[in-house]
DNA sequence: CTAGCACCTATAGCATTGCTATATGAAGAG
DNA sequence: CTCTTCATATAGCAATGCTATAGGTGCTAG
């Protein structure tokens, strides 16, 4: 079982968790198959960690040290909200491409009591966002901005890791990303109330197609499509 | 133990499993503490759920139908979006008030398999946004709006949840809240330089027209003609 | 009334889990 | 050579989810 080459067997634990974990498609791993794949007999474990949950923080300090080095790779671009931007798609690719360590780090939430894992991620947003507010491109507390980006962050990657892979819709990311900066933004500010159009019938909705496209030729038809299309769309707005 | 009035067994084992669960701050529970509690041995919860997440399944279906109960008793405004906003409030609500069952329900996420509950409460929440389309306050397609909202909804409410009560802030909720529906709407641009007005008021109308037309089939168009139709206005609100 | 039948519950126990009390080995210090 | 210290192994405990099997319990058919 132990292919391992002969390393400290701190080191052999390590690297058989993190196998483990990668091959277990999100079901639980117990130490017993982690210590034999390792090589070594559970006190050993123990020994070294503590618990299972002191070999799972050791593993998660690993891939978040990958994380956050790849965070650190980003140069700062001048403009600190896009480097915001910039560190939520990070976030989410490393939640996509590890989503059994992500699921370590933010996946077992337990009430009042926060997760360390989620505190660094906190803090490395923070310094992100604290830039931005000096330069005043910030519309509410760092805090707040921190906090609301970093909720909508994992609540976006752990959406998409549950996904299957195949319908995975990165929009999704992108729009949910620009919303909330957006909104802690200074740079454009949000309207609210607006003026709702009551009227829902299909005939109606056909016709404001029809107005939207006589001012604004979109690409996505050829020609021929477009004419056909605008036939239908006439034929609908007729009657119902 | 068992200090519950003679029920029927899988009442009581239902009971048993809400009490437990309730006083367990986010600790496992497990079935022998249900079973001593509920005064039945094992093979009667084996044989009413077939296994233990048959029984939280059970549970949690309960909690869902006050969850839902809850969300019909808001009459619908004639503002679809403010709907929207209602339901946020409502799902919030419901889990900081019953962390518990919001985490069995929400809380376990496994890579390419979402859990019913989501798709579940993505319907819910399909339901109010598919009105808002229909009378033109959609901004993107009512999925990717669905998603976004759920995304977000959730990814703050377990945050709330792992915040200590004393220091939860509600702001962020708001915040995040308005975030990510202004972003989906139509009633308020969002100041994005990649959405240029024009193309946006015919996404607006396309995505309004898709919407009615799936609430009311008109006749005007053959079979053929309206598969083709609905391809290509689909391939309008795509955006360009 | 009784025999059969389907349904529900209990006895007892298995395999796996995380973890540990205790012992054994090796390596350096005196 | 002895003694201490660190690292690993032997063996096993208590708790977990679950089940093979058997025992009631009530209903219907004869």
């Amino acid at each position: 079982m132990s292919l391992d080459i002969q390393l400290p067997p701190r080191e052999r634990l390590l690297q058989a968790a993190v196998e483990l974990l990668a091959n277990s498609d999100g079901a639980p791993v117990s130490t017993r198959k982690i210590t034999e794949l390792a090589g070594v007999t559970a006190p050993t474990l123990y020994h070294h960690f503590g618990d299972k949950e002191g070999l799972f923080d050791a593993v998660v300090a690993v891939g978040f040290e990958q994380y956050v080095a790849s965070e650190m790779d980003l140069a700062p671009t001048g403009k600190p909200l896009d480097d915001v931007r910039s560190m939520w798609d990070q976030h989410v690719r490393f939640g996509i491409e590890q989503p059994h360590l992500y699921l370590v780090m933010f996946g077992k939430v337990r009430p009042g009591n926060r997760s360390n894992r989620v505190s660094e991620a906190e803090a490395l947003l923070r310094e992100k966002i604290d830039r931005a507010a000096e330069s005043g491109h910030l519309n509410v507390p760092p805090a707040d901005a921190v906090r609301s980006i970093l909720a909508a962050n994992i609540g976006v990657t752990l959406m998409l890791i549950s996904e299957p892979e195949t319908e995975r819709n990165f929009e999704l990311s992108d729009m949910t990303r620009d919303a909330v900066i957006t909104a802690v933004s200074s740079d454009a500010g949000i309207a609210d109330s607006a003026t709702p159009v009551e009227t829902s019938s299909v005939v109606v909705a056909a016709i404001a197609l029809n107005a939207a496209l006589e001012s604004s030729n979109p690409q996505q038809l050829s020609n021929t499509e477009m004419k056909m299309f605008l036939e239908w769309l006439h034929r609908i707005s007729k009657d119902s």
